[in-house]
DNA sequence: GGCAACTGAATGCAAGTGCATCTATATGAC
DNA sequence: GTCATATAGATGCACTTGCATTCAGTTGCC
């Protein structure tokens, strides 16, 4: 005999991933619709922000994001061709590099915010009151 | 000014994706550790075999799953190349197709379920209660 | 019937992803 | 110091995805 999950497992489970869904597309589409970088870009360029002039390490922002390691290569190496970020060496260990933040990347993140807030204002704040708001993330966090 | 979401806004939009990405990276491993294909597949299975003889065409598999036309449409070749499923005219309206499941499709996705069961089960049954995932389902039904 | 507009489905091409592997450097045992 | 092992990061290859387009067949209008 193997166990079944119940009713309500299921249906919290397609409704778990029907809403990531529909809110990372409307993100998505909200940033492309303005010519902007991906999602995943924003989350590299706000991550080089906070971590200012010393920037991070690639197995940082990594860690982080929790980004595969390969995915998280490329993806800095498609920051550095458009000019995002910069890359240099990393002082005293002589196989890694240290990844910081341009100008341009900059300026970018903080195009890329409004947009962003907006998405989250029209598909998350304005269809939860706060204290609803505080209790999902209260029981999603113990499913992550 | 532009608005900008709350603390509580931000962080039920990070959970919500780490929720959503833990659960599905923790079923799509199971389903490759047991040899098995990717969750995906399991959705059109499902599908079809609720569908019966009749089979479907593919914009209803499409429209349940809420994939885009291309995905779909690959989807369903990579099925039939595999032997999970087959292609027939569709009666009435020569540009169609009907798309039926064969035998080893009905068998892959028996085979499916145990694994995804269990996952479910692990992932999300053993970390909330009835209640609370009743809870959560409601909420996170307001987001999709 | 004939033709424009539409619909169901497939596909060429560019870009992204996963996996395994590779290169270069670092570290620890001896 | 030397060698085996481990770690940081990049990359070749196959596969998947997104976008735009194409192809075939249908529908409505005249």
């Amino acid at each position: 005999m193997s166990v079944t999950p119940d009713d309500s497992t299921v249906a919290l489970w397609v409704r778990l991933t029907r809403a990531a869904a529909a809110v990372l597309a409307g993100v998505e589409a909200r940033l492309k619709a303005a010519g902007l970088p991906p999602l995943g870009w924003y989350d590299v360029l706000w991550e080089l922000e906070q971590a200012g002039e010393a920037g991070l390490r690639p197995m940082d922002v990594e860690a982080r994001l929790l980004l595969p390691q390969y995915g998280n290569s490329r993806l800095l190496a498609r920051l550095r061709a458009a000019g995002l970020v910069a890359f240099g060496p990393a002082k005293g260990d002589g196989r890694g590099v240290v990844v910081t933040l341009t100008g341009d990347g900059r300026a970018t993140r903080q195009q890329m915010w409004p947009v962003y807030a907006e998405a989250l204002e029209a598909l998350v704040a304005a269809r939860l009151t706060p204290a609803e708001r505080a209790a999902a993330t209260a029981l999603l966090a113990r499913l992550g």
